[in-house]
DNA sequence: AGCGTTGCAGCAAGCGCTTTCTACATACGG
DNA sequence: CCGTATGTAGAAAGCGCTTGCTGCAACGCT
């Protein structure tokens, strides 16, 4: 059998109680005993039962962080910047935490399921990353589900999503809206008149949030949208190719395309290189979120920074309780507009 | 307080061990008890302890999954496919699991502080992704642990390391050095004749395999290394600007540059053209691992594709006792060599 | 009819830890 | 020198679940 708490004590001559505060630390215990235990636990290589703890303790170390796409550098660049606050010595205890990320696929189940698993587990916190599903049914479901884990004591923080109120749960939000306007503008701003969308998948808060940033900027300068300057896909690269063959099929007169995020615009640019068409001289391209790649494109990318780094250890902070939650639980996190090189002025028609 | 198992039991009329048997379904019950119990279940919002229950059945649902960068798609990928094959229905009893990604940020003590803290919750089965660490010491202590997880009845899955003989774990092995080796035949076979190489990390065996392929390569072909012409650096695109830069003070002549991984080979290219090199027209570049962003470099990467994600598919299902541990508890995984824009035949000098 | 099966449910003993409460020195104040 | 702090260790009662075993009907067989 595996060695327990018991056969430490029994090694070192103590009872198991005094085995548990010295491991635990939090129980004044004298110098020579915890020596003595310390070199039993050495000695028998005991490794401390999580469950059994936990479960005594009715705490858990346990501290989840949910992402809808483990292989999108978006979500990974948080994921890690959460990680490296959580990781290190924790709250009170100075214990270790076990930051573990959850990868949803973007499913609504899955999602749901993970906060389940989490919340069987007693994790002391949980992150949520990235936009939310738009369908009523499941956001009741999730509002339902956060708000018993906020009661149980479990703090969620939301990180890139949109505030879920009444459930306690502390968000840090990304104006996606504000930054797809400012992206249109700039676009705008050059001379371009007709502008080609590739927005991302539907029922996604940051979807219809950059999608309507980029047709209030139209609208701000009074510039009439055509149903057929919009297309929706996936968030990677492949989509974009494709919906950029599908715009230009629809109307080749297009001077500049928007994308959803950088991934997608990579493939826009891909495809309208394909198509003959030269960046930016022929069509401008943006893209969103300015990944780490997108500066490596040619020509390289015009997009909008999105602090992930900084948000994600932000996030990480509030969960691990480092760090005071913003007023009324809700802060917007601003994009910075970067014009880069496939972005110009459009060519005469 | 939360709802126990006993709260259900008063509830349906039955007792705590009729719950917990309906719940596991590892055990008859009559069709119509279940359905009062399931009744109970729901209207008390019942969830399952999982400290608790683990603890009572000695096992859990948790399955860990190390990287060592999840920042980085090389990871991600991999990560996502395994965690594919575990999230759905597992072994017997069709319960969900809890499958968690650990980012280890390439550091020793967290890579086996993880591993601690696997072995504390019990994990079912742990998958360890990417290149291992080349010290002694480390080493030792590794292969220590997982010993002891495997004989604990974790089951233990490399997926993209070398394998770890004695130790009871299973091992899918990239073919690392015969990718290399093939990469940098290529280049000769084109005519280079001075090729650089930008390695990753010391002490890593994926940087050492590759580097060692591309030696062999230019042994064979009789060709002697300078000293001059290998540098070492980080596996991400900066390092690779650096590197290249480096290279080209050191000597001008080259005429091709090998890197160690995709995000490197980029950085490569950059610095070229900022050098005001033309690629692959004044010099060939070529990645290693094929991941999706590498297609869309202009020219695009000649490099060597890793099945990441079938890998890490086999990975996760051996982990899950779904599939057959390969004869030996070792397979190697061979890479496919891409050709692709960024490598052609030298400037004549 | 008698007896071994079979199907379903309950009892109760843990799983390995934490923590309250108690116990006992030793130290201190008067 | 006694009563009360003070510091340290142990006894034991759970934490909420699983599961081996027992119990008891209803059933089928000879």
């Amino acid at each position: 059998m595996t060695v327990t708490l018991a056969d430490v004590a029994a090694r070192a001559q103590v009872s198991p109680a005094t085995v548990s505060r010295v491991l635990n630390g939090n129980y004044p215990v004298a110098a020579s005993t915890r020596e003595r235990v310390l070199k039993a636990v050495d000695e028998l290589d005991y490794v401390l039962n999580g469950p059994a703890s936990a479960l005594a303790a009715a705490t858990s170390d346990l501290v989840g962080i949910l992402v809808n796409d483990i292989a999108d550098p978006f979500f990974g660049i948080m994921a890690s910047a959460i990680q490296a606050e959580i990781g290190g010595p924790g709250g009170r205890a100075g214990g270790e935490r076990l930051a573990v990320v959850c990868n949803t696929g973007g499913s609504p189940e899955r999602e749901l399921t993970y906060l389940t698993l989490l919340q069987r587990q007693r994790a002391a916190a949980v992150v949520l990353t990235g936009g939310a599903i738009e369908d009523t049914a499941h956001k009741t479901a999730m509002d339902t589900k956060v708000r018993k884990l906020t009661e149980a004591g479990t703090r969620v923080v939301l990180c890139g999503r949109p505030p879920a109120p009444e459930t306690g749960a502390i968000a840090l939000t990304f104006d996606n809206r504000g930054g797809g306007q400012e992206l249109t503008e700039h676009l705008i701003g050059l001379g371009h008149r007709r502008l080609g969308y590739i927005a991302g998948p539907e029922e996604r808060t940051t979807t219809r949030h950059r999608l309507e940033g980029h047709r209030a900027a139209l609208a701000v300068h009074g510039i009439e949208e055509d149903p057929r300057w919009t297309v929706h896909g996936r968030y990677d690269r492949r989509s974009g190719y494709e919906a950029t063959l599908e715009l230009l099929r629809r109307d080749p007169s297009l001077t500049a395309v928007v994308a959803a995020n950088d991934s997608v615009a990579l493939g826009a640019c891909a495809a309208l290189r394909d198509s003959g068409l030269r960046i930016p001289e022929d069509v401008s391209v943006a893209g969103f979120d300015d990944l780490p790649f997108s500066i490596d494109a040619v020509p390289s990318l015009t997009t909008v920074r999105l602090p992930l780094g900084e948000a994600g250890a932000r996030a990480g902070r509030i969960a691990m309780g480092r760090e005071e939650a913003p007023p009324g639980g809700i802060a917007s996190v601003r994009g910075e507009l970067m014009v880069r090189g496939s972005s110009g002025v459009p060519r005469v028609s």
